[in-house]
DNA sequence: ATGTTTTCATGATGGCGATCATGAATAGCC
DNA sequence: GGCTATTCATGATCGCCATCATGAAAACAT
């Protein structure tokens, strides 16, 4: 049977949603391709007239969701910014939530993912490195108007910290989900670490940055009374 | 054929290190039974013997790389100390190294493996989650004798953010990989946001910090209209 | 309208991998 | 030293899944 080319696009359309949501959720080497094409409102003999083989899909579905996720972004930034809150702050907030930690199906597919990606076929590490990249373009555009003393290295720099501390927040919770508590603080702490981290990270390394009178230059190696 | 109480025991360990190393590698579902007997000197007849199943080695590989990182931790934090080096900057710096980033096989398995147990089992998240509480105590007990005004939840909020940017970092480097300059500054970000999160994060939650502009408190996550 | 083309569903195929027998050989016990 | 339990190797088994035919039916072009 033929199918009209609206509804052709939205099966291809569907199969990708599908795919990154149940890859997402589940790992590209669990989650079956009939899994995927039944998730689509397809049967699996579907799938070839698509996309030429799982890889295929896998790379285009990682970087869907991640530039996705980075356009999402950018909304939400813009809708902070037009509501007279912190941007960032937001952002973060909205990444370091318990709904994202318990639902990795519409999440992060740099934390979901990642792991497997690195491993994965040079394909799928590029479309890993792209994704992230466009997260990080995200934060970069958001720390610029708050730090204006700081080039676009610091920048850079910056926005990497940033996305360090959410990323690792976000893993770091789902690690510890059988302990609730310890998950929630993991939460709050990477939260806080985010944000300071869009504040005062990426300032060149040699001298006091005239940037912000930040926290009082950690204690160098500290005089340690004596240890356990 | 019957072999050596010692030699048994050889094995069981054989297999429980080509496991560990295998799976951080390769990933749980990727690498074979077969693959990681031989990798130990056996065959694969031989595994059934040792353990019930592979989700049992999965879960007995998880827990001995995690228990044994931690106490390398606490080896390296204790030689630092007695090098009069910073042990929490020691081990920041170790961790978040290009040669912890391009060999997983001998890595972190909270980043090479936290997604993928995470999905699994209840034990498999259980076994993921008691080590990583094992890395959080090493860090919190190197962070109290800096800080000694913190009260022991304030250590585990500095250590939980400690751990969040050390493993963010690592895991944002990985996804980075194919632009190496990239890469490196994301270790290096990383770095600087993981000694600082020791030295400052965990203070109770109540003072604004004396940061540059004060943000205004930032708004409640806004209502989600969808996952992040 | 009709023929052609395309897309989907059904149904192989083929390989791979976890798990389970079977047998051989040896360590440990008497 | 001989018996026995145990451990390893070889080799099924069984199911699962990516991928590949085949056919039907509907869309598009003329």
């Amino acid at each position: 049977m033929r199918v009209s080319r609206a509804t052709l696009e939205n099966h291809r359309r569907a199969i990708l949603d599908a795919a990154g949501r149940l890859f997402r959720r589940g790992g590209l080497e669990r989650v079956t391709l009939a899994e995927v094409t039944r998730e689509a409102g397809l049967t699996h003999g579907a799938f070839y007239g698509h996309y030429p083989s799982k890889t295929a899909l896998a790379e285009a579905a990682c970087r869907d969701s991640l530039e996705c996720a980075a356009a999402k972004w950018r909304v939400r930034a813009a809708e902070a910014r037009a509501a007279g809150a912190d941007p960032v702050a937001a952002l973060v907030h909205r990444y370091l939530t318990e709904r994202h930690r318990d639902e990795p199906g519409g999440g992060c597919a740099l934390v979901a993912l990642g792991a497997e990606l690195c491993r994965g076929e040079p394909g799928l590490r590029e479309a890993l490195s792209i994704g992230t990249r466009a997260l990080l373009a995200v934060l970069e555009e958001e720390i610029a108007p708050r730090r204006p003393a700081l080039d676009p290295d610091g920048r850079r720099r910056a926005a990497l910290a940033t996305l360090a501390a959410m990323a690792g927040g976000l893993q770091l919770a789902r690690a510890c989900g059988p302990d609730p508590e310890l998950s929630r603080e993991a939460l709050e702490a990477a939260a806080l670490l985010a944000v300071q981290a869009a504040d005062t990270a990426g300032a060149p390394p040699q001298p006091a940055p005239p940037d912000a009178p930040d926290q009082p230059r950690p204690a160098p190696p500290p005089p340690l009374p004596e240890g356990p």
